[in-house]
This record gives C-alpha cells, structure tokens and sequence, in this order.
RNA sequence: GGCGGGUUGGCGGAGAGGUUACGCAGCGGAUUGCAAAUCCGUGAAGACCGGUUCGAUUCCGGUACCCGCCUCCA
C-alpha cells in the first residue's frame, strides 16, 4: 500500500501517514463563513484539500474515507449583513451556501462527506461548555462562558507561543470579566436583536471556535486524523479547537495530523479589499476563466508556500490544459494512475510534482486522463470550455484545397494566402501538408468572420 | 515585539549531497509553396556570507530582502 507522508504543523516534520482506522480515514476541515462569495483565497485550501481527499480514497478506497468540511453560519459578520440589507440570517446564508456549493463545483471539488452547519449543533456545543465548566476548563461570568487558557498546559503548542509572549504581544482584547487577557469566549450573550439560543447562561449564542469542536466530536469522533484549513487560522482558530476539544476529550489526542496552507496573494502581493485586488472565484469565472484552468494554477504550488495568482499563469494553464484535453478527448481513462504520480502526491501532496508526471504522459492518454483524475483535472464533466465549436468547415476547407491546387500548378499563391489569412482572423487553425488541408476551429473562433467562398 | 513561510535559469516551478527536473518562451534543425501543428536537438540557475564534506543549489549557522499570522477581511 501506498504510504502518504504530509507535513504535520503540530510537529513541524514530514511524517508517515498512519491512520487511526484504516477503514475509516477521517479529515476535518474548516470552511466558510456563509456571508458572502467565496473569494479567490478561500479556494485554495478547498482545491488542495480535495486533492488529499481524493488521494486518500484511491489509497484507502472511496468508501473508507469521511471527510467533514462545516459551515459557519452563526457568525458577527452574518449578523451586521442581514441589519444591513434587512434580510432574514437565513435568507442570507441558504443563498451563500447556494453560491458556494457552485464556485465550489466550478472547481473540480467534491462534495465532503458532511457539510454541518453550526446552527444544527447548538445543542451539542452548549452540553460540551457545560462540560468544560465542569471539568474547571471553563467559567460564565456577566452572561458570558469563558475557556480558561491556564488550565491547559500545552495551550500555545500548536502555534509555538506561550500566553505570556501572546500577551506581551498585546493585543488582546481586555475585558474586565476575563481572569486572563488571553482567554477566549466560548458563549456570549445576545441582545433581542441578535440570533440567541436560550442556554443555563442566558439567550445568546456560541463563540466562533466551540462549534469546530463540538462538530468535529459529533461527526469524527473525539480522536480522528487529520484537521485541515489555512495557515492563518493555526492561530487562534485552531490552538483554542485543540484547547476546548482536549480538556473535553482527555486522552483522546483531537487531530493526529494538522495541515496547513499557505496564503494566496494576487500579482504578488496580498489580496485586499484595500489594495483593490481584491476578486471572488465568481469573478473569474464570469471573466471566461474556467474553474479547471484555476484549479490546475492553485495545484502548480506546494499548497506549503505562498502561492501567487496571476493572469500570465491563468493563461498558461489554460493552453496546457486545452492541450491535454485534445488528447484524451474520446479516450477511456486507464484502469489506474500512473505510479510516479501517485507517487508525487503521496510526498506531501506534491502537486507541482504530479503535475510535471503528467508532462511525461502526453505519449499515454488514457494513463494521463486517469493521472489527472487524482488531482481533479481532465474530468469530463467540466471540460465543455475546451469543446471545439461544432462547426462544419468542410466546403471552406475543400475550397482552400482547391486555390491551393491551383496555386501550385500556376505558383501564384496570393488566392490561398489571403483566404488563409481570412480563415485565421476567423480564429480558425489552418493546416496545410501534402496530406491536404485541416481546418480547425480554435479557442477565439468567430463563425460570422468566416470567409465566404466565391 | 512574538510566531511562521519564501528567495532556483527570460518567466513559472520541483526533486535529489555528486548524474537532464519539468512546462512556457528563446535558439537550431526536420517538415511546409509560406505558415501552423508536430517531431528532434539546444543554451541558461540556485539572494548573500561563513561552516560541515572529497564534493552543497541540496545539510548547519548567520545576513539581507519579500510575504503572512498575531487585528474586520483566509
């Protein structure tokens, strides 16, 4: 069997994947808040965590992987959305969620095998902070609950900070209700215009952080493999998951493997409503960029490094990509992927990697179609933008032949060059050999600029 | 201030302590009436300074610069 090796955060080393049940891999990963359109930086963790997804069903059989991913739809942000637009909380997230699952299929990304929604487990996060209270890990005060940060030793392990450098740090905000700065909100209370949840502490609702717990807990169990999302959120998002989770589950260990990707930045620098670079995955598909074209751009960096989005790379993607797809169109993948890239992904997820594999397949079609499966590519579902226009230019081609014939007879060739020209300009690919002529319709083809034959 | 990522040939971007990465572009050739497409060949690198080593772009230490998180935006 495969052995997958991936850089593990909480270790800081490339590590043999081992997983706690073979039959049952299991992968939690933190998605989105429901407030709006995904942008281009929230996708990058979905494309390279579908690849994990899909690498470790090919290991492991599809069967025998259960991949969460939740969504956040109780949320400060949400709320200032619906007083803003006077909408309904609901409204607001069934429509962002609406959008999402479609950026998201735009790409190439399966659907996880749950997608809680925080709002559906309020219940089991207000049972786990009346847990952690009880176990002295948490205390209300002033209709608040908070996690108490010096009750857990390894608390700042995952990050490499100790509270006391974090406050020294200082930016924390202090509230007098707090027996430490750091501590963090596990529930807080909510005035009659806010959402709130009726609890033994009041009306009010969870923090951010408790609902990764209590669903991760539900769904995967107290002890499960691996736990995934963006480097930005291993500090606090994830050090208070692991906070919460391992004072509630003592012994339980939480996630085995903690991955991490790195942040995307937009013509290298980073992508921000203030620098106006900022744009959705939405943005560039209506812009004509099919989300294959993305995928394999975000897939050409090890999701470990800062990976840079620019038009030039959009642009080379998309001419090897139409390249391949010409290759294996009507062709029946092969039964399995080709080792070597396998291979590649299994070091990390080495995409960049598979990708150079998949060069070296351009002779073996169907192994390259079933190569590219593994990394989502190639599919055929999502290849109608490389589809050549349906178009019979037989008589123009039988035409150009015949000027062609001509010319060569009376080496007179300016007929055949000016149709030529024409055909071009029409974004036709014109092929001439002693074969005869080929007309090809290519990516720019315009049917009213096609020449008339006179 | 604390924590973390990066720096490779014209561009993008990997692996490996010693042997061609790869892709795109360029150049040369085959082919073509000319092209296109295709095929063959080919030059070009490892931020800087030290150390370890028979040998480092690859390991170790330091410097510089870029970027991110710690703060609403991932």
């Amino acid at each position: 069997m495969t052995t997958i090796r991936l850089h593990n955060t909480k270790t800081r080393r490339k590590e043999d994947f081992v997983p706690i049940d073979p039959a049952n891999v299991r992968v939690y990963c933190c998605g989105p808040t429901v407030y709006d359109r995904a942008h281009l930086g929230n996708a990058r963790p979905v494309v390279v965590f579908d690849v994990l997804f899909r690498l470790l069903r090919h290991v492991y059989g599809a069967d025998h992987v259960t991949y969460v991913r939740n969504f956040t739809d109780v949320d400060d942000k949400i709320n200032a959305k619906a007083a803003e637009t006077g909408r309904p909380i609901r409204d607001i997230t069934e429509e962002t969620i609406a959008w999402y699952h479609a950026d998201m299929d735009a790409l190439g990304a399966l659907r996880p095998t749950h997608e809680p929604r925080a709002t559906d487990y309020i219940a089991q996060m207000i049972a786990m902070i009346q847990d952690l209270i009880a176990r002295g890990h948490a205390y209300a005060a002033e209709g608040h609950v908070l996690f108490d940060v010096r009750s857990f030793a390894d608390y700042g392990q995952l990050s490499g900070r100790s509270v006391d450098d974090m406050i020294a740090g200082a930016r924390v905000e202090v509230a007098p209700y707090k027996r430490d700065p750091m501590d963090f909100v596990l529930w807080k209370p909510s005035s009659d215009d806010l959402p709130g949840w009726d609890s033994p502490w009041g009306r009010g609702r969870p923090g951010w952080h408790i609902e990764c717990s209590a669903m991760s807990f539900e769904l995967l169990g107290a002890g499960f493999d691996i736990h995934a999302g963006g480097i930005d959120l291993q500090f606090p998002h994830h050090e208070n998951e692991i906070a919460q989770s391992c004072c509630a589950h003592p012994g339980a260990g939480f996630a085995r493997y903690w991955l991490h990707n790195e942040m995307l930045q937009v013509e290298g620098k980073k992508m921000s409503k203030s620098l106006g670079n900022f744009f959705t995955v939405r943005d560039l598909l209506d812009k004509g960029i099919p989300g294959e074209v993305i995928r394999f751009v975000f897939l050409q960096t090890h999701y470990g490094k800062p990976m840079d989005w620019t038009a030039e790379k959009a642009a080379q993607a998309k001419a090897t990509l139409r390249k391949w797809r010409g290759l294996v169109a009507g062709i029946e993948p092969a039964p399995s992927p080709a080792p070597a890239v396998v291979a590649a992904l299994a070091d990390d997820l080495n995409t960049a990697g598979a990708i150079a594999e998949l060069h070296a397949l351009t002779g073996d079609p169907a192994v390259l179609k079933a190569s590219a499966a593994l990394l989502g590519l190639l599919d055929d579902a999502m290849g109608d933008w490389a589809a050549a226009p349906a178009v019979d230019l037989s008589a123009h081609a039988a035409h150009l032949a015949a000027l062609r014939e001509a010319a060569m007879q009376s080496k007179d060739f300016a007929a055949v060059d000016a149709m030529k020209a024409a055909l071009m300009a029409a974004g036709v690919e014109v092929r001439m050999s002693k074969a005869g002529v080929e007309l090809l319709p290519g990516p720019g083809f315009d049917a009213a600029r096609l020449p008339g034959l006179c």
